[in-house]
DNA sequence: CGCCGGATTGTCAAGATTTGACAGAGAGCC
DNA sequence: GGCTCTCTGTCAAATCTTGACAATCCGGCG
């Protein structure tokens, strides 16, 4: 299995690359970022396994940046906090973090930290995800998303263009016939082949309004395949 | 009353003695473990009254133990730790311990420990608590809770709504279809899936009136999502 | 090689259908 | 009676389907 993503969140510059070290060491894959306002963008845009957080940033309370991740995602966060205030530690505990670390701390206790809560968390969300080029689909949150260079964005997509889009990206390259897409992503219908053009039609417009285009092509006289036909 | 049966996990042969000898003495049934796995059949087969729980397993980290335990009961779990970690203390209370006892230790103490646990949790609830964002779900004690700006506040729902609002909160994000929910939340029913639109409306509505709104989105085609939308 | 014609696919919009929100009523149960 | 659960009906909005037409592809032929 690929390596855990840990970002780190420190506006200390000394401390953050000791972490990074250390946590590099142990066998992440590290990123970081000083400033709350930073540290939610790379949430957004590259979906850490678990987020180290100083609770002092400059821009903003430890508690608030943990509020508005946890408004989107189940991301396990440790707190790292230069006081061992044990209100603190309650609050943050309450609202969500996984485990706390007062500083000054032992780096490789981070580690064994950082490593004990993935081990916790793994596996608890069903969590099933595929990813292809610069889609992701979420299985069970029924969610896709596309990665732009804004960042990763939700795309609005309907029930049946959603189906469409998770037998693709199961199967990129793999030809579907009309009627297996028929059958697999409109149940209980007995619409032409024609209607599939139609929401493929639907499905790639909304691809392209967040820039993934060339996605789906037509096999004429067979049906459609998944993959961006690369250049030529 | 038949006196409680005790079940204590712990590889060092020894400190396991020792503690069922005392054990023994003050009038509890004991049976060992000196493995996580082991102990698990135990809690299966046995269903003890109360687990004390040597951190430092061979096998298995104790938190993924106490996990794994809490996963299927509410047994109280005592700690036994080697190391007096104030973060470790905090953590395994966190995920459900009943108290936490560390190595040297007088039995006696112990003894005692576990008396003062029986004797609370006997017949009064646990304490499996889920929450997310603003709401608390206390599973044992069939309470939900809303924190508003105003205090905490009792959502009074009703039973079905209650198991509704515990699908939820277990997994924000995820999206349930309407056939999920009717088998989780009203079973020995043969309602329709449209009763679910009912409940959820009034889950809703009542959410509202203590201002957590916005929790429930309906997934159009699949079913409901729970999981505050912002606008990032 | 370039053009033609049939077949296939893309696009669009209108109409049909489905879906979700909600209010209200009946039934069962203390 | 009061509470809860279930079902029905209505309305508006989202979605699906269809058919017409434009655009494109592809093989054959001059």
């Amino acid at each position: 299995m690929i390596s855990s993503l840990v970002l780190v969140v420190e506006d200390d510059e000394e401390i953050a690359s000791l972490l990074e070290k250390y946590l590099a060491r142990a066998g992440y894959r590290t990123t970081k970022a000083s400033t709350g306002l930073a540290a939610l963008a790379h949430v957004q845009r590259l979906q850490p396994d678990l987020i180290l957080l100083d609770v002092g940033l400059p821009d903003m309370d430890g508690f608030e940046f943990l509020t508005k991740v946890r408004a989107q995602s189940t991301i396990p966060v440790i707190f790292v906090s230069a006081m061992d205030d044990s209100t603190d530690k309650l609050l943050g505990l309450k609202l969500g973090a996984d485990d706390y670390v007062t500083k000054p701390f032992n780096p490789q206790e981070v580690v064994a930290r950082v490593g004990a809560v993935l081990k916790r968390t793994r596996g608890v969300a069903g969590h099933e995800v595929i990813r292809h080029d610069g889609i992701e689909v979420q299985l069970d949150s029924h969610i896709a998303i596309a990665s732009t260079e804004k960042g990763r964005v939700e795309l609005p997509l309907t029930a049946t263009e959603f189906r469409l889009l998770v037998c693709f990206v199961r199967s990129p390259f793999k030809t579907f016939e009309r009627a297996s897409l028929l059958d697999a992503c409109m149940p209980e219908s007995d619409a032409l082949d024609r209607t599939v053009d139609t929401h493929i039609a639907n499905l790639r417009r909304k691809l392209a309004n967040f820039g993934q285009e060339g996605y789906i092509k037509a096999i004429r006289g067979i049906g459609y395949r998944f993959a961006r036909s690369t250049g030529v």
